[in-house]
This record gives structure tokens, C-alpha cells and sequence, in this order.
DNA sequence: ATGAAAGCGCTAACAA
DNA sequence: TTGTTAGCGCTTTCAT
């Protein structure tokens, strides 16, 4: 399907050689050919409509000029403006991004993983976790470039752009002791993001940093239906309740928000709630969510910087950007009245 | 970078040629080659960890199982299920879809439809508008493989997969009609998407035949400021004003939302809305939303199956699937008290 | 500045 | 059943 024309077609009207097509047509070369063929050559081309094979370039050249993106589910709402950020920085530079999703399996990421390489993709993008089973070790073995996104590489030497975890977590808690909270709770992602355990940690030191109270409970995945989940675990619970949850991320705070409607608590009279990421439309829930903004787009930009700058520039510093984070304050959380 | 191991290498190895061992590895030719002989190119290949160039064999068979998808912008919440759905019907079938953003430019449009071409995917499935700019015309022309989804094809014999506009406008405003209203306006879209005249025609047929006053107001984009804007607008008018709201979709309902929030006016009390699409996190709004649902993600597995019937079937016909709408209500419409 | 020729890695006709 | 050969469309030495 498509055109059929190729370069020779373009070579015989021109009345040249495919080979000065070739060189008048690329713009690294076209300086080694007669300005008035280049003009030729170009008006042939034009006049056959002719598109340039990159199949074939690629395979002589063999680079692709594609860059894989492995993501856990592009219906998260904070993955399309970060494969946005990517393209942005990408296609500027001729570069196409393929956006594959795992679902949270190691076996489906290995499947597309080798799916990519055969496709002879540039580079990865990796927005999913680092487990012991993933393939961006096996990756960084091969000798393929990559990049981390929104997670930390987990030992591997790649570059890594996350967003400021620990700062993020340490002003909400902050937010919270300022309303006069002293009893919270942190429902921690799994295990197996890099994320999940900062934010963990950073939780726990800036309770005792505020002299609160601080538990922890964990999710075994970031989505709505698990927040509700674990949050109705935490209020079937004897011991004195939370005033206040900080939540892994803004799903996991919407099925808070879930859970305490169940039980006929309000939030955030009864209950303050805060989120993670400000991920689009967080700002129009039921209460607007007070949540920590992350600059998704930026983060996606950056990284794909740092991989086009291993792939032509072969430069593999292992670089980790931390991008600044900022409280939102909505709707979501307010003074505790049980002082 | 990557694998440097070959076909050839995978052939020395096994000791037989590299013809055989393209067949032996290949699922559709394998049986013309004896067992044994398979089994010995298998391991071969795995000792050697090969993983075939699926750049070379697209230029051989001038085919690269790759789908483009153009669309106007992945943060549109809508068109992260579409996608998925795309997926979910190529990927087992061995097809990658490269998804591309317009952002509502014919300019960017055309771009990417070339640079798509360059890459010889083997066909596309449009969700943008059919403008008399748009490339989709043109694509038929030269003979690509095409299926609209979430749009018409505006004369174009594309396939093309819909949700069933006309019935949830009607629903919609039947819904409204039961609840008391009497006096409806419609936010249309953008005249260069289908829908938008399709569902505008509706609701004032619907209107027609509840005997309600429908007015219609246009928007420029599908995009929360506009309905923002738009709604404003109509609140400003000193005619008999609305009680209620038919938004062209969620993203305009939510503009509507704020607008009315801007001028004090509570939704559902003071004037009920309606949207359209039921878009992830629409139940989680403030208030949550009425609208109808669009099944999303079906559309999009839809589209991929038609478009995959053009490619490997050489099936053409212009079919157009409608898929059933349902009107979900929740609490952002309610019986009129001023009677 | 341009032509000639080789070859990227694979598949598919054709032979044997 | 397997080997041989040619070539997909392009870029890139090497000549000229």
C-alpha cells in the first residue's frame, strides 16, 4: 500500500544517480552535491510524490529512530502527560515514541520489551517498578540505553527523573501538624516501586520530625479499588483512628475518599485526605483533593533529554534529576475539631 | 546497539542455511521444515540469544505491523481507554500501535500522517475531526488502509466505529424532560467533529418531541475552559435562562461546573447538567456527573478489528458500527423547583 | 561532484 | 526437506 516510488524512480527522472538522490535529499550530506542538482533532485522528488522508505534507512543505518516507552497502564491519569512530555521532546528531533502498557506483569513486560528491541527501538523509557523480575537490569546488561521516569532505577546505572518524593510527603505532614492533626495514617504503594518506599520513609521521619503519630498500611497496587480497600481495613480497626490519611498517590486518596463515604464519614470534616501527583481533574473531585503536584509533563521532557543524549551523544552518566514538588491546598483536608 | 547475532550466526551454528532457519523460526512456514531440524535452529537461536530484525523482514515483506493512531490529545481522558482498546485487539495479533497528537492542528496533523507513511505502518485509525484540511481524504486517495473511531468519516468510505450520539442526546433530554425542566441549552462542539452536529441535531429533535425549549451554544474546542467560557456566555444573556444543561461532552459539563460555581450558582439546585462520555473519574466529580456512557474502550478494540480486516483480509467495505450508549445519572441533575 | 557497487538482515521464489 | 539466489530501499565507502 502507499506509494511505491523510490529513490531510483526520483534517480531516473532527476537524471541522476540513486546515490546523489540519497545525498542531495539529506540534509547531513546534501552539501557534498551540486547546489543545482540538489534543486533537481528536489523537484523530482516533489513532483513523484516521493516519501522516503525509513524502514530501509533504518536497517541500513541501523538506528530506528524510535524510542520505547514501557508504562504500567496509560489509563493512569498521570501517564498521558508524561508520554506527552516525551513527545514533545522527541519529535521535534525526528524521533517516534511507541507507548506500550505492562498491567503490572513482569511477564507482559518482557514480552513487549523483546517486542521493542526486535523493532529496533533507540532507546526505553521505563515508567514501571523495579522488581527482581523486571527487565531493566537485563537491559542495562545488553548494553541498551534507558532511562528511568517518575521511579528510581533501583541499582541499575541508568539515568533516573523522579519527582521530590521526600519533600512532597514532608509538606503534607506538615500541612497536616499545622491543622492541628496528630494522629495519620500512610497507605504506601507496593512495594515494588522505588516511589512507594521513599514516600514511606519520608512519611515516618517527618511525623517524628512534627511529633505525630504516623502508621503505615500497605497497597498492593495504586488504584482507586485498593485505596478503598485498605482504608476500610484501617477504619475496622479497635485503636484510636486517624484524623488524617496521606495517601501514596491520588488514586489511592480517591478510594479514601470511597471508603469514608461508605461509612458515612465526611471528608474533610471528619477525615482530611491528602493525595500525590495532582494528576489531572484532581481539583474537580468530591472534595477538591489537597494533593502534591508534580510536574508530569516536565518529567517526561527531561528524561527523554537524558535518553536522546545516551543515544547521540553517548554520554551514560548516570544522572537522577529530582524535579521540585508543591503542596496544592484544596478542599480536602481542614482543621481538626477533635482537638 | 542491542543484539548483533543474525540470522547467519543462528545458521553457522545450526548448521544449515539461512533460508531454513528463517523458515524453521517463522510459525506459517515451520511445517515445511523437518522436526528435528526445528528443533535444532530453536536451540541454536536461544544459545545464541537471537531475536530477529523486524526491520528487515518489514522491508522484505513490506510490512511492519505497525498501526498509526492519530488523535487530537492523550489527555483527553477519553481517548486513554480508546487506545487501550487498540491495544488490547493488535498486540496479541502482533501489531504495535504508534500513537500521535495533533492537538487539534491540521498542520500537525499532516506532519505526523507523513512521518507515520515514512514508517510504513500498515494502516491508521483516525480519532480526529474530518475538517476539509484533514488528511484522512487524502490518505483514502493513495490508497491507505483507514478506520475512523469516535468520529465519522465525513464522506470517506473508512469504516467507521461510533457510540450512538443521536439515542444518549435523546436520553438525555428525556431524562431531563421527566426531571421537570422545560428550558434546555446545549453546548455544542466544535462543528469539525461529527459528533458535534450529530448529537446538537439531536437535541433539538429530542426537544422537539418533549416539547422543551432547546437553545443551542457553540464551543471551539472540546476543552473545559471553553465550556467554562461558553457557559458564562449563556449566563450573561438576559433571556429566560436554562435550568438545565446538555454539555457536548464531560470536559464541557466540567467548564460548566465551574462556571456556574463562578456565579454562585449550586449544581444540581439551581440548574442540572448532563455530559457525555462518562469519562474515567466523572463519577468522582463534585457534584458527581451525569452523562452518558460511552464504552470506550470497545470502540477502540472495534476500530482495530476493522482495520485489521482491511489489512489482512483485503476486506474494504465501509461499514459503520454504532455502539449503545447507556445514561448514567448521578447527582449533578435533579427535578426543577421553580416550577 | 557524481557514479558504481556493496550490503544492512531478512524472506521468498526457484531448484535440487 | 533444504540450499541457492535475488532483492526489499536505502546509505556509504570507494572510485572517478
Amino acid at each position: 500500500m502507499s506509494t511505491r516510488v523510490t529513490i531510483s524512480d526520483v534517480a531516473k527522472l532527476a537524471g541522476v544517480h540513486p546515490g546523489t538522490v540519497s545525498r542531495a535529499l539529506n540534509k547531513k550530506t546534501e552539501n557534498q552535491v551540486n547546489a543545482g542538482t540538489v534543486r533537481r533532485v528536489r523537484d523530482a522528488a516533489k513532483r513523484l510524490g516521493y516519501s522516503p522508505n525509513s524502514i530501509a534507512r533504518g536497517l541500513r543505518t541501523s538506528s530506528s529512530m524510535t524510542v520505547g516507552v514501557i508504562i504500567p497502564d496509560l489509563t493512569n491519569p498521570i501517564f498521558p502527560p508524561i508520554v506527552r512530555g516525551i513527545d514533545s521532546y522527541l519529535l521535534p528531533r525526528g524521533y517516534t515514541t511507541v507507548v506500550v502498557n505492562t498491567d503490572g506483569s513482569d511477564a507482559n513486560e518482557r514480552k513487549l520489551f523483546e517486542s521493542l528491541v526486535q523493532r529496533q527501538v533507540d532507546g526505553f523509557i521505563f515508567g514501571t517498578g523495579h522488581t527482581g523480575q523486571s527487565i531493566v537490569h537485563e537491559a542495562y546488561e545488553r548494553g541498551i540505553r534507558g532511562v528511568m521516569v517518575n521511579r528510581d532505577s533501583g541499582g541499575v546505572p541508568y539515568p533516573a527523573v523522579v519527582g521530590d518524593d521526600s519533600q512532597g510527603i514532608r509538606a503534607s505532614v506538615e500541612h497536616l501538624a499545622q491543622l492541628g492533626h496528630r494522629r495519620l495514617v500512610h497507605l504506601e504503594g507496593p512495594a515494588s516501586f522505588s516511589t512507594s518506599r521513599v514516600r514511606a520513609a519520608s512519611f515516618l521521619s517527618s511525623c517524628a520530625e512534627y511529633g505525630l503519630s504516623g502508621t503505615v498500611a500497605l497497597c498492593d497496587s495504586y488504584s482507586v479499588d485498593e485505596g478503598q480497600r485498605v482504608m476500610d481495613a484501617v477504619l475496622a480497626e479497635h485503636s484510636s483512628q486517624p484524623t488524617a490519611v496521606v495517601a501514596g498517590n491520588d488514586l489511592l486518596a480517591l478510594g479514601v475518599y470511597h471508603s469514608l463515604r461508605m461509612h458515612g464519614l465526611r471528608c474533610p470534616e471528619d477525615i482530611s485526605v491528602v493525595g500525590f501527583n495532582d494528576m489531572p481533574f484532581s481539583g474537580d473531585f468530591q472534595p477538591p483533593m489537597t494533593t502534591v503536584r508534580v510536574p508530569q509533563t516536565e518529567l517526561g521532557a527531561e528524561s527523554a533529554r537524558l535518553l536522546l543524549r545516551q543515544i547521540e551523544d553517548a554520554d551514560r552518566s548516570a544522572v537522577r534529576v529530582v524535579l521540585p514538588v508543591e503542596l496544592i491546598v484544596r478542599a480536602s483536608t481542614t482543621r481538626v475539631h477533635q482537638a
